[in-house]
DNA sequence: CCCCGATCGTTCGGCAACGAACGATATCCC
DNA sequence: GGGATATCGTTCGTTGCCGAACGATCGGGG
């Protein structure tokens, strides 16, 4: 497929921003469709989280991390603190953080591990259970309202190819050329203790900016 | 990994997550499609997002929303920083923050309306404008590389499904319909099936400005 | 002129988030 | 056993980000 000039079918949904963009380096040799779809993916995201926290987390008084988190212990229950920070994609410092915040609402509760010292085990109390059931329906609500512009195969399309683009990534090394990058398995030597090493929880956050630091 | 044996050909491609999802929730009514194609959006975006700040951004020694900042910058010009919080998405408050640090490295130049006292004008330094043409290609490369599991098409079907997932927020009303709130304008057109016609730049963390805070 | 409301950017308090450093604990190996 | 090494969670310093409060500035009306 050779690279061909914008069609009018794709100009016609471009957004202003979109076509000013062309304006102003449509004379280079950038990859213009590829930054339409990574681009779109982190503006959609950014949407769909300000509109979960705005009509849903808002009013549980609950962050879009301590829901994160709930929620994986809602599913998986008690789990280690190092566990629960590699599902819901944050460091160990901020999820003690996140965790001093749940437990002085007592949502969460925390423990010693019986057999290990270091370890934490953190479990979600009776309240912290009723919380949890009682935001994630309305939360999959708003999913539901959100995705309702797409038809079922569509939707099904769309977790399609954004499996495929968090698998490239997380698999991959980067632009140095790679192989086989969708399939591996780069998780080997980890110990998860029965948690999936390379797919996270779906309502990951590791978003917010870090400067690894350059000098 | 390739196996189709679950019941549908969805059920192959699942992450652990997702399938333990199932073994938690599946007896209850949620929908599993939604939650599927909206949460790998999230996932996807902070896939990325870390991504490019360590493959590139990390090298300039920029955070995400500097280089946001900058892009604009680039693409628009000089720019009141009232256009740029709103194009960038964030919030006057933290744009003066992001200033501050990008005008002490010398890579943008603020400065005073003539014609109104109260405005700040800011514009990209020639280091500035050297910075993000340097960086925006590589960053444009890593953008080529995250979308190279798909196919041409299969990234314009990408970038069509989140347009109209974002579309559907922007204008939309949710579940539970909020009016007044006021503040932006999520232009005319109201629900019309995709077509976005205001959106704010690709690198944008969206924001909306007011927040009904729970009591 | 001068007050009044509106607008704009900055400041401030609070939480989230990261990486690095740290202390405590467990495990390995001689 | 006992010291070196590894792992785990917490603490610390910095930045991002938000909403609210604030001072400065502009415009209109009396």
């Amino acid at each position: 497929m050779t690279t061909r000039r914008l069609g009018s079918a794709e100009a016609a949904e471009l957004s202003r921003a979109e076509r000013d963009i062309r304006a102003r380096l449509g004379d280079r040799p950038f990859d213009f469709r590829a930054m339409a779809a990574i681009s779109n993916i982190y503006r959609a995201a950014t949407t769909v989280r300000n509109h979960m926290e705005q009509r849903v987390l808002g009013e549980y008084d609950l962050s879009w991390s301590a829901f994160t988190v709930m929620w994986v212990l809602w599913i998986w229950g008690e789990q280690e603190t190092r566990h629960v920070a590699a599902e819901t994609g944050t460091t160990k410092g901020t999820l003690t953080g996140v965790l001093k915040t749940l437990e002085s609402r007592r949502l969460v509760l925390r423990s010693v591990h019986p057999d290990d010292g270091r370890r934490v085990l953190v479990r979600l109390s009776p309240r912290g259970l009723a919380i949890i059931e009682e935001v994630f329906p309305r939360f999959n609500g708003e999913e539901t309202f959100a995705a309702s512009t797409l038809t079922p195969a569509e939707q099904d399309q769309l977790a399609h190819l954004l499996r495929k683009v968090s698998a490239r990534i997380e698999g991959g090394t980067g632009v140095a050329p790679i192989e086989a990058a969708a399939g591996r398995d780069p998780g080997a030597g980890g110990d998860r203790g029965g948690v999936d090493t390379t797919a996270p929880a779906p309502y990951v956050r590791r978003q917010t900016t870090t400067r690894p630091r350059a000098s």
